[in-house]
DNA sequence: TGTATCCGATACATCGATGTATCGAAAGAC
DNA sequence: GTCTTTCGATACATCGATGTATCGGATACA
């Protein structure tokens, strides 16, 4: 078992290495995919054996999770960062900027992430952390929106705020799945801004 | 080599195999995943043994990229279908309902696309393969609209027809993400309307 | 500084998957 | 119906990945 059941007593080298192993991982798994990573890969890109790997996880799927959890929360709260930057109003043009920059940082960790889509939609259990991404980061949206109510108004056919958020992160997954195959990212950037603009305002491009 | 280099003399068999093999790929690659399935698994499925896979194909990833084609044409067809029961006009609502219900219809071939979009992200030679099939989407979808410019206007951040299409694809794409992790099909279509409406028309719900 | 504990390297055993070589059987050509 | 060609099953060799057991060196704490 890899998880500590009891109190340990030296952690310091232990933390660096599984820092270390997180973050070869994290390169090799963008390089070749989860699907063709062996665990011997990964300990030879971080510089350890494999009994280093074993001594801090269990098996491949238990890094993978761990490596996903760390960077959603950064993700996460990055998003949330760039949306508390405005007043009370909503500037549309401008949250939405930086909110797509945030949001099209790194197409490594959109690959990673696209990864761990396909290992959720076969476990239960890990699309339970996937959707907690998700939330969070539609949680963040739909505050902002929520926010602006009475200064801004939105399309009704989104229906509430909370419809509007999940638009976005739909938008959000509709340009990645682009952006994966042209590795365009300038144009990802461009294009995901004028769908978020699209949704959030009527159609002549200027909030209502 | 799996390729026929000369002209071969024996093809029913042959061809019924062959196809046995990709159905049976189909299914085991939708339950685990490509990456977790083996030569042994699909054959085992389709009742042969690995004799019959490497007479057919020189390894997995050829299967999959066979499989993928065969498809992906398919749903290309049924789409570009779904959009030729209108006369000039173009009935929005109901449009976006026969196209939803074609792009939303079968889960596990949005498992096994995703599967195949993980794969292209990391060869570009796939990636090209999977670009065509949106593109003969796009383009199916463009006409669709172009057929009804001047009876239909469009959401101007949009900016041109080809712009709305990709809007489209895109919605398509967002909503295949949260599909494939909360598995609620009805949801899923419900939404993709939604999307779709919000961006074809404008805030109002009815084409202006 | 001594020492008890922990971390990670090494070596080993095992297992599964791959690819190939060979052969019997099936299918088309005549 | 026979004969030739091809298809696919079987057996074998190999390779890589996994997991474990053991041991030496590093680390924290007194």
């Amino acid at each position: 078992m890899a998880a500590q059941d009891t109190a340990r007593r030296v952690t310091r080298r232990r933390a660096q290495t599984r820092a270390n192993l997180l973050d070869a991982a994290f390169a090799v798994f963008a390089a070749k995919g989860f699907g063709r990573v062996s665990i011997e890969e990964v300990c030879e890109a971080a510089g350890y054996s494999r009994g280093a790997f074993y001594s801090n996880f269990a098996t491949l799927d238990e890094l993978f999770f761990a490596l996903y959890r760390e960077r959603a929360d950064l993700i996460a709260a990055q998003v949330a960062d760039a949306l508390a930057q405005d007043g009370p109003d909503l500037d549309v043009p401008a949250s939405v900027d930086r909110v797509t920059e945030v949001l099209l940082l790194d197409v490594d960790w959109l690959l990673v992430k696209t990864d761990f889509l396909v290992h959720a939609a076969r476990d239960p259990a890990v699309a339970e952390a996937l959707l907690d991404h998700r939330t969070r980061l539609r949680e963040a949206v739909a505050d902002r929106l929520a926010r602006a109510r009475g200064h801004t108004e939105l399309p009704a056919v989104l229906g509430d705020v909370e419809g509007a958020a999940r638009a976005v992160v739909a938008a959000y997954d509709g340009v990645t799945t682009q952006l994966l195959l042209d590795k365009d990212l300038d144009a990802a950037r461009t294009w995901l801004k004028q769908l978020l603009t699209a949704l959030l305002t009527d159609g002549s491009g200027t909030p209502v």
